[in-house]
DNA sequence: TTTATTTCTTCACAAATGTGAATGCATAGC
DNA sequence: GCTATGCATTCACATTTGTGAAGAAATAAA
């Protein structure tokens, strides 16, 4: 089956004229490392399920400094917003996206188009009410990550990272964990280094 | 009318039987300076309205610290989102929150529960899709609230607040604006008269 | 294995921000 | 007007984080 549907499948019970018609629309598509996915100033028209693979979404600066958004991959560790390569802000109002989803390693995505999606959600409730619990956890998300960098210092969000995400560390290279944390990677090291000793 | 009627008038059209039904479920309620209007761990159950008077919602870190995350009042100057009372992430998923909306000077609100919002948006597909569109606004903001912080010094910070909405200044104490941006009083000091100097 | 390349760590120093105390300023109350 | 209070500013110094360079370690290429 299709692993977009089998995730589905763990959120709502699909009937399987409902399966067939969901995956008839659905796009597969591959991307190799380094390539983008999502272009800063685009817009986002579709929800990208990731298969397999390893990327990340990142804002630049005016500076052209890159700060790393979120990161994605599929695996046991993964969480809701991990699989998923979307801006659900661009996503929903059509608006061009500040973001950009880089490959890290070679992805296959799902494809979901907005117009499809719609579809869906007026056609079954059940789809309805997943796309609402998704953009009530995409919420929660980026507003736990706000709640972060205003009231933590960087020594306090990456003991906050070791305890909820630790596998992060393994998966990524540490320059893009430091990217995430908003920190330098000199800084990162220095910090582990405290940690260790303390 | 009701300030909050015509606040909604503004966005869609409303019919004279709409407007009965709305004005007749909604709440009017004060506060006093100090009082407390949402609680942290508490569930927030009502999109609040403010109609006058100045208010703002913090985070409380493990230290007791505070962190303004929004200010709120009502004139020329008002955003969406200095209107609204509430929090979006607990409202929609019924979760404990983690901000306290604490009154400033004396206010008055108006206050729709959640049932309430759902039987409106299920009577009436203009009302729906107004909500759709604030939690649109409100997922944007949070979403440039953690790319500010994320990306921008604390100079920066304050020079987008200048550009952006520098009424602010006027409106509310310093010491809340430095909490706003996430600094300390003195280094809003600080950073004032490095920019009058430059 | 050996070599080349990339990433991570360490260091010294710079820059930004926090902190506590002192001072000045404004406002409200007397 | 005077005084008390709370806020804003300034200062000196502490702490945190950034930066560039150098070396160590890991990984990839040959």
């Amino acid at each position: 089956m299709n692993p977009f549907v089998t995730f589905l499948k763990h959120y709502i019970d699909l009937t399987s004229m409902e399966i067939q018609s969901i995956e008839n629309t659905l796009e597969k598509k591959s991307f190799k490392a380094g390539e983008i996915v999502l272009k800063e100033k685009s817009i986002c028209k579709h929800i990208t399920f990731l298969v397999y693979g390893k990327a990340r979404s990142y804002f630049i600066n005016h500076e052209g400094q890159e700060f790393t958004w979120s990161l994605h991959f599929n695996d046991k560790d993964s969480k809701f917003e991990n699989y998923f390569l979307l801006d659900y802000n661009s996503f929903l109002s059509k608006s061009p996206t500040h973001l950009t989803i880089e490959v890290i390693e070679d992805i296959e995505v799902i494809m979901l188009s907005y117009e499809n999606l719609q579809n869906f959600m007026a056609t079954s409730l059940k789809i309805a009410t997943l796309n609402n619990r998704m953009s009530e956890i995409a919420y929660q998300n980026v507003h736990n990550r706000a709640f972060s960098l205003l009231t933590l210092t960087a020594k306090e969000r990456y003991l906050q990272l070791l305890k909820e995400e630790p596998y992060l560390l393994n998966k990524f290279k540490h320059y893009l964990i430091a990217s995430y944390l908003g920190i330098a990677p000199q800084s990162l090291s220095r910090l582990r280094n405290e940690i260790v000793k303390s």
